[in-house]
DNA sequence: ACTTGGCACTCGACATACCGGAGTGCCAAC
DNA sequence: GTTGGCACTCCGGTATGTCGAGTGCCAAGT
């Protein structure tokens, strides 16, 4: 057990360090944070944090810098995150409820949360696998080309063409494509992705054999809509605000954005983090298993209609940052982006 | 009209300035270009060539670099891009031809033309107003809410949501969203959209009073999708490229990343130029209105199927940048993106 | 056992001064 | 119009000195 006073110490070093990026001395603490002792002690508790690697010093005889493990401690024992304010409440949900769609919705959510937080904002899609289909709709595109199209229940859409070597503009094709969309939506509609597919599969022994070709195909295209996880998407906003430490870790921003444009990374950030319902994750940088990520930390948790969590929304931003607020409002934004998807 | 010389020596200093990224000076030159005059020619012709303010010195006895008129002048008078290699063609085509998706190839387009350029590429969805209606769609969610679905001859989809007064699953229904949904095709499929958008209007006068305000709702949603010009989309890729010369324009890459952000001006960069058939566009540095792209450079192009472009894609890097090879690059995948567009 | 003031020591940040080199402009000669 | 020579300019890097914030440790106080 660390004693009570070490770790506000710790605090204070952590709040200062992150309000003005440099390394914080005993006097300069005292300055700002009263506690009821004098600076040589307090370098002596700084000495012990130390000795714990939760502070470090850049350099001898400078001042001290929380350590990865002293920000994961500071966190761990957060024991509120500051609420929003109330025009702040107002303005989140007055710049969401105008989305017309669910591109737009991650759109304007993914802007939110970045202006918000005045760092990166990562959104996850609704994921395919944990939603349910809506509708398959079938189009023929000229004779020979037909057009899969699959709504998902999160207001997703996906589509596929496959080349038919039936004609599909002849007279009795029409009958047999209102049939086969009949039938698919008979099976799919409603079910869970996973399911749907596996549905599907003995499909095709209910047609002629001379329109299974035809059939099999169809429900191959849907099948690679539906189970492939490769077509997990994500989107990002505020990259430019990277920028605003430039002068503070100039070297890390390089990898940072490579790390950024590598969708499957932030995917794996997201996922492996966020699906505990509402709670807030918060991985601080070398625990981020990314090489280019070791001087970053994410805050991150899902979203979705009720309990089941879709998808995953969350911020980076460098290792020195405000965990409360930006926790709070990551916290927030998922709130309000679940009640909006919520119908 | 300017000397066949002089315009040599600022085709050597935009190359070398290129390459080395270093203010070129007369001698340094001289040892990579064997121009047959001595240095001091050099000198007489780079004081005139500065007069005309086509190169500028940093500073008072510094090397020489190209000024934005400089490299303007460089690219207008490019007799011929480099051609692509054998190898680099093949690469090109076999990487986009995986592509399943529309979004799969706008993704793949944009970041193969990054890692080709090693610079920030940008690709706009083809345009919604320059393309025509291939399909409309209609499918109820529940009782009271209807989903319209536009498909695009691109291959873009767009989707609305409204709400009917109606009851959408009643008997009486199927037949009449059957009706609404063949007027709707008769009407629009195969028309420009801006053209489809006006046949529409009267549309909802043909059907009796009672369903008339559920047609017009319908008719707005379309509406809403056929002209919405802030629909347009936008991708970019190769955003860490920027690093790259972060030693050379340090304090201007701030700007540009907030500039792409901005979707709106970067479509405003790729639409006001590239819309003359296979034409490369250039614009350098100040050319572009956006002040924060004052050091950048915009190469872009138009694609789509046949003659008639649907929408541009190009690539933003540093003024300082390889003109050649890069609008090589940009047509090359222009070419090949309309050619996989073009069925 | 912990806290406190004092003191010597350490480094980085900043400023100053200095030098070498690359480059220019100009001029007189070819 | 071209060339070599020459004096001059100015950037960039290195060496040096000083200042101040900060530390560690110790001996004294509570």
């Amino acid at each position: 057990m660390i004693g009570e006073r070490r770790m506000a110490v710790l605090r204070a070093i952590v709040q200062d360090y992150v309000q003005t990026s440099e390394p914080v001395g005993s006097k300069a603490l005292l300055e700002r944070h009263h506690l009821g002792v004098s600076a040589a002690t307090v370098r002596n508790d700084m000495a012990l944090l130390e000795d714990e690697g939760l502070i470090s010093a850049p350099h001898t005889s400078a001042g001290r810098v929380p350590t990865d493990a002293g920000y994961r401690l500071f966190v761990d024992r957060l024991s509120e995150l500051k609420p929003m304010s109330g025009p702040e409440r107002i303005a989140i949900s007055a710049f969401l409820e105008g989305a017309v769609d669910l591109d737009d919705v991650v759109d304007r959510t993914v802007r939110l949360l970045a202006s918000l937080t005045q760092q990166v904002a990562v959104m996850q899609y609704p994921s395919l696998t944990r939603s349910s289909v809506r509708h398959v709709e079938l189009v023929p595109i000229g004779a020979h080309r037909l057009m899969v199209v699959l709504i998902v229940n999160t207001g997703r859409v996906e589509q596929r063409v496959i080349e038919s070597s039936r004609d599909l503009l002849a007279a009795d094709s029409e009958q047999f494509i209102a049939d086969l969309r009949a039938w698919l939506n008979a099976e799919a509609s409603g079910h869970q992705l996973s399911e749907a597919a596996s549905r599907l599969q003995s499909l095709p022994e209910n047609f002629v054999p001379a329109d299974r070709d035809l059939v099999r195909a169809v429900v191959r295209s849907l099948d690679d809509a539906l189970v492939e996880e490769s077509e997990e998407r994500v989107v990002l906003a505020g990259t430019s605000n990277l920028m605003r430490f430039g002068a503070d870790f100039p070297l890390t921003i390089g990898p940072v954005l490579e790390a950024l444009e590598e969708h499957v990374v932030l995917l794996k950030l997201l996922v492996t983090m966020g699906t505990e319902g509402d709670a807030v994750a918060v991985r601080i940088g070398h625990e981020n298993l990314h090489a280019g990520l070791s001087a970053t930390s994410v805050v991150s948790t899902g979203y979705g209609s009720g309990r089941n969590v879709v998808a995953g929304l969350g911020v980076l931003g460098p290792t020195r940052m405000d965990y409360p607020t930006t926790m709070a409002s990551v916290r927030a934004v998922a709130r309000y982006v679940s009640q909006i998807l919520a119908p």
